[in-house]
DNA sequence: TCGTAAACGAGACGGTACGTCGCGTCTTTAT
DNA sequence: ATAAAGACGCGACGTACCGTCTCGTTTACGA
């Protein structure tokens, strides 16, 4: 008993698990394939074998379906390689400055992987245009992983390494913002000494005084 | 030199220059009165009284046309408020920081002016999915303001309150990029205050170590 | 048997009645009120309350949905009068002559109704022009008329009124021919007078040699 | 003096005579290539090496434009063809059922033509639809060989071969009229075969009662 | 012989309609 | 009740031509 009764939605727990995963697999090949402009909700239909209602009935808009397809891309992913739970996690070895290069080069690596370009590219220009689906965004994607960042930081500060007056919200966007930067931009190429130049001069910005 | 010879393109000395300029004012009001994805050529071309082919022939895209008048509003404002040439510049009153931070403001406040939000976020938003598009988008309107910094940064350099070793493309994107990233993904509000920060934490990183 | 299986058209059993009326009372409205040539798709569409697609669905121009309105025309009028069934037939009083002049009176006092003659005169050029259209226009609605007058001179001919070795058709065209060569372009005035002397002197030519 | 002073119209004694050449061969050529209803005005004067506004200075319509060309084309038929002047004339030999087969036969093979059914029937469809067209049509095209009829028939009635109250005008359209029905709506085939009984039928309905 | 006014080629322009695509809703039929 | 299928009203797309309107450039005439 006790759902949330009223609110007339369709009944999830009725919902057709095999029509979900071809319609994430639908759209993620289609963006892949077509790119995000071209992938339209009558393709992913047609292409999942699934009537169009049954996407307007789960999702308000295309960008919404793709967030999710992405989101379950990742989870699965996470589910392969984890075997399990932890996941993600910066490491912690004592040595901040290393345990950042080895994470933002991987973040580069992802950031140029094409595979993973076109959709999160999509992703990222749709949520910097529509204000709900952004949220979304960040709330799902985005702030987990900023999150790891802060709790690293948080760790290197209370051993000392990072100064104890700094806004970490502030500190991990100068470690991530640079890469953003490049990658949204396309200024320059994206590449492992950029990343390595970025922590080293963040690092030593947020360094305690001599 | 040569002109672009045989591309038999449209003949761009017989171009109206009174159509222009409506479909410069007719995009930037539409998408300002409903946002960037429900403006429509075909409604730029009714509002600005002029054939829709008008801009087909001079434009490839919704977006190349709003980056266009994009451009000539900054060149207007430029003409207007800088009476000739000069227009923009870094000051430089020999304080890096003060320096930094007043410009940063500056930019932290056009950012949040409403006015330039949706047409700049549709921009960047059409850039980030769009490459063609976003190449543009960088250099005409992001690389002349980015290379300022640069000016700004060699300067300081030059003057010893840079570290000679500083790769200034790197340095100025630690400045830039976490504003950057605030304003595209909206994970905390983008504050004077927040601009002051980064502008501490990453000059510390880049000023010689004592 | 066997339906046009395979070609995957639209579902016909799908298709809404309601529309299909309003396309055809719209284009026979329409065609009164400006004319063929401009009447418009769109415009047909429009007054109907329809999308355009609509009619693309169902049919492949103008000239086909103009068509078939005034087919439906034709039908309803003839399902008004007739009651039911029987419908047209050339009437046979013994009077050969008598019959067919009563009959291409009546013909003229149609193709000089103002109401008939915008739509037939627009299909008969479009037929004239687009062989396809124009086949279909003659089977439909010319071919069942034609008969008509087969099988009035074939009664004839039994009687004796007509020569044993007349082509029918040939003969018919004598007859009707004349009329559509005045109607059609628009030589001299089309009259009963004319009428009567087509048959007179038709038929003095089909009657048997003394 | 005494020109058609104050209409303002284009002096066309000024008019380029190798524009009009070339226009007239464009329309010709495009009608044939592509039929009437893909043949533009656009396209006459690109193939034409001619500017727009130059058939639009002389002509109202692409009807008007065609119909022109048509003409000349059997102008310069006629002139290579005659020699000289006569041109046209249906031949007496004194046999007018003879006579009639001769031209009916050369029309019916003219009809068939297909080198002048694209734009004759191009030309017959207009005019059907628009009066004016269809007037000029009528006027310079169709009345100039029905009078050829009426003159002959005007001769058989003066030997005899015509009854004395036959109305000739309605004679002659007992002759072509179904022709031209064939023609127009290709309810059969056009043969020789054809012309001879519509010729045989007719003249006897005209010829002197025994 | 030369100026000058026209006709001319070229094609940009404001428009209208085209035929197509995709949207989001709705209806029908079959699980 | 959900799902596949797809017709529907609708809105926008990008294209094709329309007929009008400049633009220089011939070109033929009349001074």
């Amino acid at each position: 008993m006790a759902e949330t009764r009223g609110t007339s939605g369709p009944d999830s727990a009725r919902r057709s698990e095999r029509s979900r995963r071809a319609i994430y697999d639908a759209a993620l090949t289609l963006v892949g394939e077509v790119g995000y402009g071209r992938t339209t909700i009558e393709g992913i239909a047609a292409r999942a074998g699934v009537g169009k209602q049954t996407i307007y009935r789960w999702w308000p808009s295309k960008g919404a379906v793709l967030l999710e397809a992405f989101l379950d891309l990742g989870d699965r992913a996470a589910r392969a390689a984890g075997g399990g739970e932890a996941a993600y996690e910066i490491p912690d070895t004592g040595d901040l400055e290393a345990d950042l290069k080895t994470v933002l080069r991987a973040t580069v690596d992802e950031m140029n992987d094409p595979v993973y370009e076109a959709p999160s590219r999509a992703l990222a220009a749709e949520g910097i245009a529509d204000a709900e689906l952004g949220a979304e965004f960040t709330r799902k994607l985005l702030e987990p992983s900023l999150r790891l960042y802060a709790r690293r930081l948080g760790a290197a500060r209370e051993a000392g390494a990072v100064r104890r007056e700094i806004d970490l919200d502030v500190a991990l966007e100068l470690l991530v913002g640079p890469l953003a930067h490049r990658w949204l931009l396309r200024t320059l190429p994206l590449t492992h000494e950029y990343a390595d130049a970025v922590v080293e001069y963040a690092l030593y910005g947020l360094a305690p005084r001599p």
